[in-house]
DNA sequence: ACTTGACCTTCCAGTTGACGGAACCTTTAT
DNA sequence: ATAAAGGTTCCGTCAACTGGAAGGTCAAGT
């Protein structure tokens, strides 16, 4: 199977299939003529690393997750922890951007968004932003 | 002021005050003996670039910012636009990562972790992920 | 005067996970 | 025969920096 079609078969692009066998992710049998040649093996790798990176695992914990796909001695426990991992960062990303949107929200809230100059969100980005009165320091 | 001393006064790091100004964000004087140079008004820009990173603005929001809090006769409305602008592309984020954290919750849940190699995170992996009675295709 | 160390300078490379495009080769269809 | 639609490699780009090499400058200590 060509690349075009191994696009096609696991929703991923040419270019990205490209990079993944440059990074070593997937091994890629060649053709006489030169063209990449995918089996089935490749295919079910390829549909992993699409699924997995959809679920936000670096391409690092993929390595690793396609590793533990092909060893029959595996223990889930190990992809357990792998995803646990992959959880905790998504999760700390959350908490991060929520953060964020509550700080954005309290300025917003605080400009009057009319024709005037004043903004408190300008004011906020200038000083420091206030969050209580931890003003120690 | 020298860099060393404004990466100070304003939490950025040398490198990073560098490439603000690399890229056309602040203009730095020179000194007699080449090095830059920051005067108070540079010093409140960094602190606004410092500050609206922070808040997740891009760089290239940063520079509206800064033309914005430049102009005495800016209208509010304009800040509060772009801030709406990213307080979208934060919660649009959190929404993202909300839909993969239930994702990666429930295969880990249906994962046992134990010494077995069946493992339910990789069965969805390699199938699609079951969302639902939505099989048609 | 000399050296040490802490600054500063520029430039080049790498990071993550790809995408875009150029230049060129191969296959397939007309 | 030729044109379109694939394929190939290589190089550049994105965000927003960070790291490191090679070298200039400055203040202090010996």
């Amino acid at each position: 199977m060509n690349i075009g079609h191994a696009a096609k078969e696991t929703g991923l692009s040419v270019k990205t299939i490209r990079y993944y066998e440059d990074i070593g992710l997937v091994a890629a049998n060649r053709a006489q003529n030169g063209y990449r040649d995918f089996g089935s093996r490749q295919i079910t790798q390829l549909r992993l690393l699409a699924q997995a990176r959809h679920l936000g695992f670096g391409l690092e914990e993929c390595r690793q997750l396609l590793d533990l796909n092909a060893d029959p001695q595996r223990a889930s426990r190990d992809v357990q922890a792998l995803a646990l991992r992959n959880l905790d960062a998504v999760r700390s990303k959350i908490r991060q951007l929520r953060a964020l949107e509550q700080q954005l929200e309290t300025l917003i809230d605080k400009c009057h968004g009319n024709d005037d100059p004043d903004c408190a969100i300008l004011d906020g980005l200038n000083g420091p932003i206030d969050l209580g009165p931890d003003t120690a320091e």
